[in-house]
DNA sequence: AATTCCCCTTAACAATTTGATAATACAGCC
DNA sequence: GGCTGTATTATCAAATTGTTAAGGGGAATT
């Protein structure tokens, strides 16, 4: 049960297959994982539920009573409402031909039978990954928001301002609160190892961010380094 | 050969694999389809490259000489630059274990070998056509509406012209707003990677967008790039 | 073919910000 | 008190960006 996107709620999965025994494997591993799983038996049904349900995304097997996956897919993607949705095909079809016309209807995946439910899950999960990608690289730790995209710092609402080197100082040693980062390791990674600085600069820098975030967040490690808590 | 997205310039793919006959068949099938397409034998040849181009999508075999794939992957993924980049693994490997774990290593597809030229270039298009649906057609970000199709900028009901280099740096940096993008970022995106330009010219660029806007809208973050802001 | 126009790049200089350092003060400890 | 290590502050050089003007070159127009 891994945790889910935190922004979005949990992922609702349609599954349209005709043998009953799949179904109750695909479902039952997605489910595991967290996800919301809604299951048909023909591509009828599909169409319906998907209707109705509006998933995030559908996996389809080719072969099923009624309508086959790749009209379902086409119906599906003429509508505006399913333009983003994830389609996946599952099929026991592992000839060329079909998948390659699987991927030209317009879905996202196509998978061949008989398909191992860990692989299936990884597989779902990446999609659903690069969908959410847009939300990620925001650190946050309390009322503290660290955006490395948008270099940027909120606390409590308002943007803060770092320069450059502040702003890495402070993501690094935010990017694990409670560690303590030795000096070294902090021009190392800031600073790079060929250029060499003199010693009190760090702590000037430390400085700038207690100043600038009027927060009492880094502490000193005498001897040792510096590191982040709220 | 299909139409490639107009704002965004041609797709960029990085293939590595040291199997040179490999390498020699997805290049041609890839390059027919349209795509650019750069290679590497190994996996510290890809990184190398990957830094230099900034590829869309890189295509990594998982066993390779020095660094392997999924290390590839992993030392790519962190860094800022590499977090949004499609990754696919191409493997001879088709045991579950190495298959999950590609994936959970950030991964956007993973294929095996031997995999058929038509197939291969279905998938590819699939994954940048999920992608390029948030980059196509018209953006609008408050008042200001910019049509990509049609090189148009209309602020507030009225249309302002835009040169092409400006037009092309401002959606580029209004498509993802807030995001800071890096000079080196602007310079592979709008100037491509064989053309080499001073270090004003982006300057200058951004001076014009802002004159003939006439809003602040667009944000210098010292050091590191721009970003677009309403 | 000549001319005009405009886009893109560059050079040159101004303006600004940043980051490193030195100097000094402070705190804890033996 | 000496000693070690950190905090603070002000200062200045270096890095970075803003701005303006000028020129090359291509496309369109005359």
């Amino acid at each position: 049960m891994q945790p889910m996107n935190a922004s979005t709620a949990v992922k609702k999965i349609l599954i349209a297959d005709d043998e009953p025994d799949i179904l109750e494997i695909i479902q039952y591993n997605l489910r595991n994982e967290g996800y919301e799983v809604v299951t048909a038996k023909n591509g009828n049904d599909a169409i319906d539920l998907a209707k109705k349900h509006q998933p995030d995304l559908i996996i389809l097997d080719i072969m099923m009573p009624g309508k086959n996956g790749i009209e379902v897919c086409n119906i599906l993607r003429m509508q505006p409402a399913f333009h983003e949705t994830l389609i996946v095909f599952l099929s026991a079809l592992s000839d060329e031909g079909t998948e390659v016309k699987g991927l030209e209807t317009g879905a996202d995946d196509y998978l061949t039978k008989p398909v191992s439910p860990r692989v299936l899950v990884s597989k779902v999960n990446a999609l659903f990954r690069r969908l959410s990608k847009e939300e990620t690289g925001i650190l946050k730790i309390g009322d503290l928001q660290i955006d490395r995209e948008k270099y940027m710092i909120n606390f409590k609402g308002s943007d803060i301002v770092l320069a450059r080197k502040e702003f890495e100082l402070l993501a690094l040693l935010a990017g694990k609160p409670g560690k303590v980062f030795l000096r070294n390791e902090i021009l190392n990674k800031v600073w790079g190892t060929e250029v060499i600085v003199g010693d009190r600069t760090i702590d000037v820098h430390i400085r700038k961010i207690r100043q600038k975030l009027n927060i009492d967040c880094i502490t000193t490690v005498k001897g040792v380094g510096y590191k982040f808590e709220m």
